[in-house]
DNA sequence: TGACTATATGATTCAATACGCATATAAACA
DNA sequence: TGTTTATATGCGTATTGAATCATATAGTCA
């Protein structure tokens, strides 16, 4: 411990830590995962992401509450309907790449299982 | 809904989706992303990170354990000791983007706030 | 082998949260 | 106003997972 060990970063709040942690909880779940999938293909209202997705609409309702808090989603009202759309596109390819990355580390797992 | 409806995605598994969930929820705990923030300084041991982190070292170790898993962190023992690395430096950068968007949005809240 | 150090893990407790059901709110329209 | 439709929300339950303490394991050295 000596040259290398101070960087000096700049030291991060708790409060900022557990912001960026709340941010990925928000995407941590499968459900969250499949209307954000779901709303890729364009914007939908709550009862289309209910059909697509299987989902119930209590749930629906909630976890879109989830993604607008986070900032991922965007909502506006149209009558009786509400809007859900993505507005962090940089999500889609965020995303995509997590998804090629455990589709990489596993191949190389299962190629280390028919190896031995 | 018609042409737009059908940009016919890829259609995305349940595991997969279960998988990609969990390597979000890797990085939404505020310890671990504490204990990420230290490896940017370079690998340590668990005791090291114990001490840089103030968490305590069942904590580490558990924690280091999570990241090992989600592929984020590598691992090699050196005698008695562990010491634990990043694996994906992509990592980084995300996280700073993460924080950056955060950033990005508060502060237009807060200028939507003075504004009103 | 026995003592010592670094790390891992079993067991428990506790808090967060996802789900389902029922119901409340909001908007449109007769 | 009353009715219907779309969405939100209160509440209870069950599950998950993080923190803690104590202890087990692994490696080093005398």
């Amino acid at each position: 411990m000596s040259a290398l060990t101070h960087k000096n970063l700049p030291s991060v709040s708790d409060e900022a830590l557990g912001m960026v942690a709340a941010w990925f909880r928000t995407l941590s779940e499968p459900s969250r995962l499949k209307i954000l999938r779901t709303l890729e293909e364009g914007e939908k209202s709550i009862s289309e992401i209910v059909e697509a997705s299987g989902l119930t609409q209590a749930n629906v309702s909630r976890h879109a509450q989830s993604l607008v808090d986070a900032g991922i989603v965007g909502r506006r009202r149209e009558g009786l309907t509400v809007i859900c759309f993505i507005t962090d596109p940089s999500i889609t390819s965020l995303c995509d790449n997590v998804c090629n990355n455990l589709l990489k580390r596993l191949t190389h797992q299962v190629k280390g299982l028919g190896g031995s």
